[in-house]
DNA sequence: GCTAGATACTTCACAAATCAAGTATATTAC
DNA sequence: GTAATATACTTGATTTGTGAAGTATCTAGC
């Protein structure tokens, strides 16, 4: 029998952990009346230069498709959270902008994404979480 | 502004490296014809007393709901891959069972599934394992 | 024993994301 | 300049999962 080792139980873990972390933080955002992606969709423009990316862009920072992407930003479009833009020198791509309002949003959001996080983090020291990071940072 | 924290950006990170690292597994697991979730069922009925579990367990067990389940198990069940069994005390559970078959290609899955680890795992020493299977652990 | 929940499961309608194929534009090689 | 290829994006079909509602069975309280 193939033998299950510590390091294949360890992934499996990891893979339970995110599954409890997410749902977690998608009740809490659930508030503003928006799912994690849109949250980290929000993030991601958010940090970028002039607040837009191009769609593919984007779709990498978060882990989706293109047309992840296409799907998910029509109906922040039509709410306003976001807009799109054309690009003077390459008519292929639309590019996506936080909005003033999707910025206020994201503000909101954050403040309840950080108790989300401050609970699931909450029986770990501040070495725990550096350990952490280094340590997600190192995974394929 | 809402100040994002260290650990907020961990949390980000967390989800974003289990998202690569399932993708990764689910990758290797392909070639035996079955997803990343019908690996977890068939490992959570293989360690299972009887190599068999009420749905409702199971659905636990994978981080499913029990209708997940319904719908995961079904094609599994065609494909004689687990079988399904009354239970004599209450009529209103069936219990999963993995079969001989499902047993085998769950061990010839099992060692691409180690293949897999190997890879998502590459960088980080034994240490590192250790300390990300205790935080794992205390994650809420 | 009967009634009132509670539990195990399934089914339906829907949501979120994927892939494959299609469209439009840009770039490269000649 | 034109043809071939590559890139950015969208759309249609499908997959995978959810939640709400329905069915069947079990368990408690009386």
């Amino acid at each position: 029998m193939a033998k299950f080792d510590k390091s294949m139980q360890l992934l499996l873990d990891l893979v339970a952990a995110q599954s409890r972390v997410q749902k977690r933080a998608d009740h809490h955002l659930f508030l503003h009346g928006i799912s994690f992606s849109e949250f980290m969709v929000m993030r991601a423009l958010d940090v970028a230069p002039g607040k837009s990316l191009r769609r593919i862009d984007l779709a990498e920072k978060v882990n989706l498709t293109a047309s992840g992407i296409t799907r998910l930003i029509a109906p922040m479009e039509k709410n306003k959270l976001v807009s799109k833009q054309a690009n003077a020198r390459d008519a292929r791509v639309s590019l996506v902008r936080l909005s003033n309002v999707g910025a206020e949003i994201l503000n909101d959001a954050t403040a309840s994404f950080k108790l989300a996080t401050q609970a699931v983090f909450e029986d770990l020291t501040q070495a725990d979480l550096d350990g952490l990071a280094k340590t997600m940072a190192r995974l394929k």
